[in-house]
DNA sequence: CGCGAGACTTAGAAAATCTCAGTCTCGTTC
DNA sequence: GAACGAGACTGAGATTTTCTAAGTCTCGCG
């Protein structure tokens, strides 16, 4: 079950190179220098050992082989794409669904967090809970614990609602800690005032 | 049309571990450290924003979004394998067609490189033209020309077949110049003596 | 004939990835 | 229930890959 496979990259150098017909433009669209893009096409040619363009001076001529290639590989990107958005939709502007463990909810504000407009934006649901499974089965992307607690690898926070001795403890999966919106909970709780 | 896109180390290691159920596993199979493909994992984890494995003492179980997300994967990477190997099937043991310049035959022995059994499992057809355009479409693999002539970026080899002051010019793509099927061409070629 | 556009090349910088060595957890064995 | 083994994790440093930057080349155009 081993696959030969050319580097991604460098298909993907190719896939946007053929669109455009032109390095410099689909330099741009993947952001880095044609210099990177020509490196990269004449990696994959190597490693296949076939001529996927004509270089012209105008411009590039996508060969048989090169245009026989592009549709089946655009449509892979496709799949992997589409998989990934199913299975992960972007973080960008994605609302969080938090857990929150009994003993927490007395140290926050009544109704936190919908008692604030900025956080709605960032939460989606909130749930009483203090079960750390349900981050790992990702039912749950962020979990208030009202004490530190054995966890895997998962990456903890901790709070101090303000003026409340008592901590709290955020708990995600290592790739959401840094998120703007796991970000802006732990902001917003800092700056809690306690009941 | 820009692509979201995990990264293609990411998603071999993810693969590979799935269908093993075991990083080590995995790891053995891709050529590199379990401690590679753990980050690896991680890494397309975190990127994506979810847990795809579940890490038990005794092993690995998929997550539901790990599981989810595997047949797509898999089946992204069987098209990229197949259309690589229906675009350029791996040189391991593939013929070259070679174009014979008019000008070189009367310098090697006849039927070259037809008399040669060594030869013969590395040359799919031979055919008489001095066009360097068909290496550029593919139709071609090497070229061998009785001048040196301008190109492009193709690789050049000049060879002097044995007792013979007259030169010949070994042209092909760059990724086929240094192959084992060129390479004992070229040595075929360096030991002929001309007629 | 000089210019501009786009591709190429090379060297060196920057980033991604791998290895290695050590740690941890949990089953298993005695 | 203490020692052991298997498998996964981590962090530091080495290695490899990829990118950038700057300069070259070719071609078409005015």
């Amino acid at each position: 079950m081993t696959y030969r496979f050319p580097s991604l990259n460098g298909l993907k150098a190719f896939e946007a190179a053929a669109r455009h017909l032109s390095f410099k433009a689909a330099a741009a669209e993947l952001g880095v220098t044609a210099g990177a893009v020509s490196q990269q096409v004449k990696r994959l040619e190597m490693s296949l050992g076939i001529s996927l363009f004509r270089r012209l001076p105008q411009g590039l001529l996508l060969t048989r082989k090169g245009a026989a290639y592009l549709p089946d590989i655009s449509r892979a990107f496709d799949v992997l794409t589409d998989a990934t958005e199913a299975v992960a939709p972007a973080l960008n502007g994605r609302k969080l669904s938090i857990g929150l463990d009994p003993l927490v909810i007395e140290r926050l504000p009544k109704g936190w967090p919908r008692h604030s407009t900025e956080l709605e934006s960032y939460v989606r649901e909130t749930r009483i809970t203090d079960d750390i499974e349900l981050i790992w089965n990702n039912e749950l992307d962020a979990l208030l614990l009202a004490r530190q607690t054995r966890h895997g690898s998962l990456s903890e926070h901790t709070v101090c609602p303000n003026g409340n001795s008592e901590p709290v403890f955020f708990i995600t999966r290592p790739g959401l800690a840094e998120c703007r919106q796991s970000r802006a909970i732990v902001e917003a709780l800092a700056s809690e005032s306690a009941e």
